[in-house]
DNA sequence: GGATTGATCTCGTAC
DNA sequence: GTACGAGGTCAATCC
């Protein structure tokens, strides 16, 4: 459970005290202040006197936040070491970087607020999903994750209203229409699925068709609609196909260096 | 001056009033809470409970940190709208970005602070050391640097697109076509030159025309790259750079330390 | 450790 | 609005 110190508006024998021992600690640090900021690594900047919120994170992170936008306004990925000194009219804050060599040093000249969080626990997962046509996509490529035999002969767009996501052809030459979700299948799924097995059948009166609703999840309602439609269900795992998807990427974008010249 | 509102340890009525005033206030927001994360837009991702930096700023910034590194875990470059809703048993904190449409949802179980600030004042100018168009603005009005009998004809402002940094005649009458970088040059920047020195080698076909890459350092690959394609690699040296870039103002007259580094 | 690549990149700027 | 390029990019992965 996270324990809280913090100190208001203290003068600055009071913050310093405070922000050293926090630091020391390796709690987690936020510091408003008043403050101007020096860097000379990789780049070089200088920052005059403003109002930023300074955050000092337990692995040695350092953030510098001016009051707008996203990105920081001087930072330090990590620290080798960080110390706090108390100077004339000001707390010398200095975190130092290993390699790259990189210094960052802010000159706090006032102490709006500073908060020290001590035993944050962090575990939960991250997790990444594709969108419902990068799914199609990747399933397009990988038919057999749908159905061992499967030959894909149409992947239609998300904007061709009126046709599935894709069409194939199973092992037994029978066409396969399928329809993709990125999450739990409703009725309107199936709906979806079946209008366009229909529209299928009507432009291919002599055809044998099938249609598979590919999905994480289908509702109970949605499954036994299907099922009485005579329409199929196959679970897909969204995580892991993000997973494999984001591997064959990778290994898609490796090509030779001379690849792109080709082109 | 900055005035600084905060609540420690409330209960999750107090927590919501709180955290709901001071979004309606425009003030710059930090709470640590114990919070799960849904995002959804561009991409897609979910984040179970867990103890979390939650940093809201008066432009509609948001950042969720965890407690290590350097990049949130989500965030919100900018909000159309920020709701903040009071549940059974957590607070949901809604952040809507307009476009690209992207929501993110903070669901607060535990508030562990929270502190407010207004007034925040920072109106310091950041500045910045030599960046790559200072580089190209000092090779330019030195090209001798670059190489012996070298003539600028054409300097290219940085945003330009689809032009090289500069082209120079050198003293063989030949076109060079010159990129300039203020890192290690990688295999990109080798594209970028030979797309520059193809689209020149286009727009003149008579004409003999040389690439140049003048960088501090290149990576291999890069290099042997950039030789196969037939084009050059000049190191350039960033730091003894400065220091004549430096020198040349003082010379060149009133200008302070300060004022070239604007430039 | 160095190099390459992707990113909810962000951010600025020109068209 | 889009398009392009820079970044102290950061962060993950490959070699």
């Amino acid at each position: 459970m996270a324990s809280v110190r913090y100190i208001v508006d203290p003068d600055l024998a009071a913050g310093y005290d405070f922000i050293n021992s926090a630091i020391v600690q390796r709690d987690l640090l936020v510091v408003a202040a008043r403050c101007s900021v020096v860097y000379e690594g990789r780049g070089a900047s200088r920052l005059g006197e403003g109002d930023r919120l300074i955050i000092v994170k337990p692995d040695g992170a350092v953030l510098v936040h001016r009051p707008t936008g996203y990105s920081p306004v001087n930072w330090q990925p990590d620290s080798h070491v960080i110390t706090v000194e108390r100077q004339d009219n000001s707390i010398l804050f200095r975190s130092v970087r290993k390699r790259p060599r990189e210094v960052l040093e802010v000159t706090i000249s006032k102490v709006y607020f500073a908060i020290a969080v001590h035993g944050l626990v962090d575990d939960a997962e991250f997790i990444e999903y594709l969108d419902e046509g990068e799914i199609a996509d990747y399933l397009a490529r990988h038919p057999e994750v749908v159905e061992e035999g499967l030959r894909i002969i149409r992947r239609e767009r998300p904007l061709e209203s009126g046709y599935a996501d894709m069409v194939a052809v199973d092992s037994e030459g029978r066409y396969v229409v399928i329809e993709v979700k990125r999450v739990t299948a409703g009725l309107e799924a199936v709906k979806q699925l079946h209008r366009y097995v229909e529209n299928f059948r009507k432009a291919n009166p002599e055809a044998k068709v099938r249609g598979i609703l590919a999905a994480p999840a289908i509702t109970k309602d949605a499954l036994s609609l299907l099922t009485s439609l005579g329409l199929e269900y196959r679970h897909i795992d969204v995580a892991k196909l993000y997973r494999e998807a984001k591997r064959e990427k990778r290994r898609g974008g490796a090509a030779s260096l001379l690849e792109f010249i080709k082109r």
